[in-house]
DNA sequence: ACCTGAACACCGTTCAAGT
DNA sequence: ACCTGAACACCGTTCAAGT
């Protein structure tokens, strides 16, 4: 036949760092965390299980990579620091960008100063400088910011995994039911009026609505 | 001799959740998380390695069960909701927590919907109700201080695990030095101005500058 | 009823052997 | 120089066999 080796194992071109981290994402973005092996990924690119280690240091490496990868490229796309709005627009932008693909938000929650959530930093540090925070607080504030948004990456990467057909709200309160009785009480009430709302949250909205108070307190310090 | 069989693998009693929860802390607190297994946790409780699922439900449950444990009994030593400062107190008494228990950091910051993070929702929600924050807002506001406390956790935990000796400052100056490249930037600038202050930084002091940040954007809306 | 520990089905990582 | 893939040293989890 003319199509010859037609997915035979074999190498055409020698492997490269930035091929092998394209790879990941893709394994990441289409099977999530649990799907990216060493052996996966050596069996999408059609070599051996041990080869990659030439290319990447070892496995936390690739991840940190990975993340970098998408977090650098979502960052190149932002107009550059200037109007007071900036800063919400890159916090939004980050924040999408973990939606799309929820392993990134608990891989940005693992490690907080991998390369990945430094970019962050940067881009949010400029702006506030842009915007006019004072060189006193700007580290506190953009700390704050990043922590908002670590926080609520991880709390999305845990929603992805709940097991889908069961609601959210149906989920927290029977965590809720199952660990109240633990730390001796009878009930938890402000957990149970927020699984209450859960059903039409924006999680998006309250998140916005986190990076407001930040600046808001911040704003009050100027 | 009559000490007999000293340290012979043989069960004395059965085992029970509360017994195997604790040898659990008793490990991750000695030796780290990686240091956990079924089998390093068989061996303490001279036991079968298979014998503590009749028990708890799997690794990821043992964990939960491990941080909530120690959540439940941080908070229950707090004093009832009251004056407006028993929100910044319960903030601080967690950050301790997590201080004196790395592992927790990372583990909290994992599953944002466990048991001991809901726990962290019930008393943080409820101290902010006392105090007068307004229902339209106090879920936005609780989410956003637990976010603070999940981000800061988690950093906490990657900050212990940075090499002894090399500083933290050096250490974030090289895996800038390392990325700022691959984002197509000479420098960051921002990161690197946070580097210079981390020599004599207290994260205890800027956790609780965040708490302040949020809290005085709450005040605004009230 | 509960424990025991071998066995299973995986991992990440290494490294001799190939080309 | 780089790839290949068996081998190593682990995991979490299951389950027949014991008591």
């Amino acid at each position: 036949v003319s199509t010859s080796e037609e997915g035979a194992a074999r190498r055409r071109k020698s492997l490269s760092e930035p091929e092998i981290v394209r790879a990941a994402i893709e394994i990441l973005d289409a099977e999530g965390a649990d799907a990216l092996t060493f052996r996966s990924l050596a069996a999408r690119l059609s070599t051996g299980s041990g080869a990659m280690y030439r290319h990447v240091s070892n496995k936390d490496g690739l991840l940190e990579s990975a993340a970098a990868e998408l977090v650098g490229s979502a960052i190149a796309g932002m107009p550059p620091a200037a109007a007071d709005s900036a800063i919400r627009a890159v916090m939004l932008e980050l924040f999408d960008l973990i939606h799309t693909h929820p392993w990134l938000g608990a891989q940005l929650a693992r490690a907080p100063w991998q390369g990945a959530v430094l970019l962050v930093f940067e881009e949010v540090g400029e702006r506030l400088t842009a915007m006019g925070t004072p060189a006193g607080i700007r580290f506190d504030v953009a700390s704050a910011l990043v922590h908002h948004l670590l926080g609520a990456a991880g709390q999305y990467a845990a929603s992805a995994r709940i097991p889908a057909g069961v609601g959210r709200a149906a989920f927290l309160k029977a965590v809720a039911a199952n660990w109240s009785s633990r730390a001796g009480r009878e009930q938890l009430p402000f957990v149970h009026e927020i699984a209450g709302e859960l059903a039409d949250h924006d999680d998006r909205r309250q998140f916005a609505a986190g990076v407001e108070l930040i600046l808001a307190g911040a704003a009050g310090r100027r």
